[in-house]
Parts: C-alpha cells; sequence; structure tokens
DNA sequence: CGGCGCATTGCACCAAAGGACAATGCGGCC
DNA sequence: GGCCGCATTGTCCTTTGGTGCAATGCGCCG
C-alpha cells in the first residue's frame, strides 16, 4: 500500500484550543519554528477528522467547552491516534496534570509557556512518537490480520505460541494432528509470517501489556 | 536461592518526611489500616539502609533539607528499589508532579489529603508493584542465565529467535548444521525452556525496551 | 604436561513440521 | 438448490529439528 517513501513530511503539531487569540498566537509561533500546524476549536473539531497518521503530536488547552481536554485525550487513546499529548493549560491544577500524566501524556506546560520550554516539549514528544510510530504501526497491521483468521484458527495460535506441539494441540482441541496443520499453515498465510519465532513476536506484540511475562515455573 | 515463600508478608509502606508530627500521624493512619510502617527522617535516612526487597511503597514529602523527594526519587531508581512512589507533598506545583509522574511515579498528593484517597493510592501503587514485581524476577533470572551462555551460543539463539533455520545460521556463522543443533540443545538447557516459543519469549524479555518489535518489511 | 571448557563435526535415527493432492460435511447466503 | 467459507482428515513424501554416540582441535590454568 504505502510506498515507503522517507520524504519526512514535516511533523504537523494539532492544536486544540478555544480561545482563538491565543491559537493563532501559537501556530504562528511554531509554523515559524519549522513545525506544519492544524488548529481546531474545540475538542470535537478534532474528533471528527480521521486520527492523523504521520509524524505530529497534539497540543491540547485543558478547558474547553463541550469535551475538556482530559475527555479528549481519552478518546484519543481509545481511538487509537499515535500522536503524544502535551498539554498547555492556564490554570493547572495538580490533580489535572497527574491525572493525565498517568494517562499518558507527554508533557503538562502551563499558561504562560516559555518559548523554548514548549518547542523542546514538542521536539521531545516529536522524538517519542517517532520510536513509537513504526511499532504502533506494525501493531496495527498485526491487529488487522490477526482479525481476519477465524476462531478455530485462534484457538491453534494460542497453542502454537504457547511451545505446544502440534499433537498436543490436537489432543486440546479435540480434532487430529493433521487438521491442526492445515490451520497452522493458514495462519502462517494470513499472518504473513514464514517462521514460528516471527509468529511468536507477533502473537506477543498483540497482547494488550506488552509488559507481561511468563512467571509459569 | 530464594525458596519460594508465598506467606504475603504485609507491605511495608516507607515513609520520608522531615515533618516529625506528619509523619507520626500517616504511620498511625497507616498501621490502622494494616499496613507496616517504616518513617525516615530524610532522604539519607532511607537510603542508607539497604534498598528493601518486599512488597511495599514509597511515601514521599517533597520538601525536605538535604535531598528533597525528587532527588531521592532519582536515586531509588538509579539503585532499582522495586518500590512505587507515591508523593505527598504541602505545596504541590505542577511542574514538579509533571516531572515526578514522567520520573515514573505511582501518584502525586497534595495535603492535606482525605485519608480515603491516602489508602486507595497505595492500594493501586502495591497492587502496580505486584504485577511488576513477579515479572522484574523472572527477567532477572533469564538475565542470569543468559550470561551463562557462551558468546557462541548467544549468536545461534539470535538466528534462532530470528526464525532463521538451523543450516543458515549455520552458513551464517560459517560452520556446519550438525554445530548448530549442538548450540542450540545447550541453550535450550541453559536457559530452561523447552520450546522454541519460550526461547523467544524469554529472549524478547531480554531485550532493553519491551515495547519494540520488528518492522522488518 | 594433563585436564577442562568450548567449538566443531560425522553418522545414524527418530520425531515433528510442512507441503501436495484430494475429499467430506455443515451452515449460511443469493 | 448451488456456491462458499470453514473445519476436518487421510495418505504420501520431504525437510527440519533433535538426540545419542563418538571424536578432534584449541586455548587456558594449575
Amino acid at each position: 500500500m504505502t510506498p515507503s517513501r522517507e520524504v519526512a513530511a514535516s511533523a504537523v503539531i494539532h492544536v486544540v484550543d478555544d480561545d482563538d487569540a491565543f491559537r493563532a498566537a501559537i501556530a504562528r509561533l511554531l509554523r515559524v519554528a519549522g513545525y506544519e500546524v492544524k488548529d481546531y476549536r474545540s475538542a470535537g473539531d478534532y474528533l471528527v477528522d480521521a486520527p492523523p497518521d504521520g509524524p505530529g503530536c497534539l497540543l491540547l488547552d485543558l478547558h474547553m467547552p463541550g469535551p475538556d481536554g482530559l475527555e479528549l485525550q481519552e478518546a484519543v487513546l481509545r481511538r487509537g491516534d499515535g500522536l503524544p499529548i502535551i498539554f498547555l493549560t492556564g490554570h493547572g491544577d495538580v490533580r489535572q496534570s497527574v491525572r493525565a500524566m498517568r494517562q499518558g501524556a507527554a508533557d503538562f506546560l502551563v499558561k504562560p509557556v516559555n518559548r523554548e520550554e514548549l518547542l523542546a516539549a514538542i521536539r521531545a514528544a516529536l522524538q517519542r512518537q517517532e520510536r513509537e510510530l513504526s511499532t504502533s504501526r506494525w501493531r496495527r497491521d498485526l491487529a488487522e490480520r490477526y482479525a481476519t483468521l477465524t476462531p478455530r484458527e485462534k484457538q491453534v495460535l494460542e497453542g502454537v505460541v504457547t511451545g505446544a506441539l502440534n499433537k498436543q494441540i490436537a489432543a486440546l482441541l479435540g480434532t487430529s494432528e493433521r487438521t491442526i496443520k492445515a490451520h497452522r499453515a493458514k495462519i502462517m498465510l494470513k499472518m504473513r509470517v514464514d517462521s514460528v519465532a516471527e509468529l511468536v513476536h507477533a502473537s506477543a506484540a498483540l497482547r494488550p501489556r506488552g509488559a507481561g511475562g511468563k512467571p509459569v515455573d
């Protein structure tokens, strides 16, 4: 699909703030700094568009009519836009900052914000995103492929990544070894991998919390 | 080494605060809630002791003579105590809270703190630690086993988890397939796993950033 | 020097995985 | 009813992986 272009489209900063004047000022500042800027007057304005998927980040105000910044953050997380979020707000209160950070915000700044500080925060956020971008895209692809597996195939996959032998999986599912082989072949095709190792990697990446391990002992 | 005892030694809350009265009050409150408490008057008092390794968490004041809470946090991270840190401070300022959270604090509360809120934070922190504890122990074990591999075996392992065939690994290392088989057997023994799947899991857990994936396409 | 750990291999053999070709049964959908 | 996706199997054959047994060569240490 995507012809691998490394044209490094300059990062897009998505600014969501209900204060027109402030938004304009920030946009100008960021453009001067070399970023592409898209601005939105409300959470809804941002959410109606399809999730952007290039490099970039979000700059959110906390207090806004309609859904506020934190709510928008949750929505963004749910939707899975890959963008890191920087909050930029007038009356930063500790509780809110803690909540925002705990929900994965990249930073939380308080107006008035020093120009250098803002740019530094953005640079950090973009850098962080760059690290996550490729892997998150990869995960999305995997999830798509996984979704094409039939229920039975998912069961077999489960067995395979557990290290079970075909005959064991067969016994477990109450079918024959031959059947398992058939499913396995299908799985390898659908998941687009060509080794068990890759399959294990892939299915590990699919599990919710990447941290998990197997203290099975 | 460690005889697996599941005696669930009640969690220890380490309270570091320079305010004697406050410390005493908190300690009392926590003891009543069923926790074991150790209190320290300063960062130094905490750091001189060996890092505790049972279940528990840290409750830190931010403003203290000598190293302050944030500095103590850094020291604790460097030292690798496995304990989650909750900040509890009088004049919480957003910048500090953000910094604390970014450095991995479990929570950041502002005095005066609601009793329930504090206990909830502690419960959450302990729960979080519990999750991390087992996997971090598991990783440590893996690292130990990995360390026993000879350089050659590590190379072979690399190939195996990449999904390479024995013959390919052999070609890569310039030896025979038989040799690879020999190494593989040794690896499975030393790493204490009995399937390639487990091996892949294990070696993935060994890599620094657990997030990593393979956008090898 | 002799022992030890490590890397290397050969041969034979068995077990497991995978591909080829083919076929059956079931439940939905047009 | 006929087509299709999904699950199921069978047989046959090839490729890989894994083991047992045995042996060689090298560098290091006491």
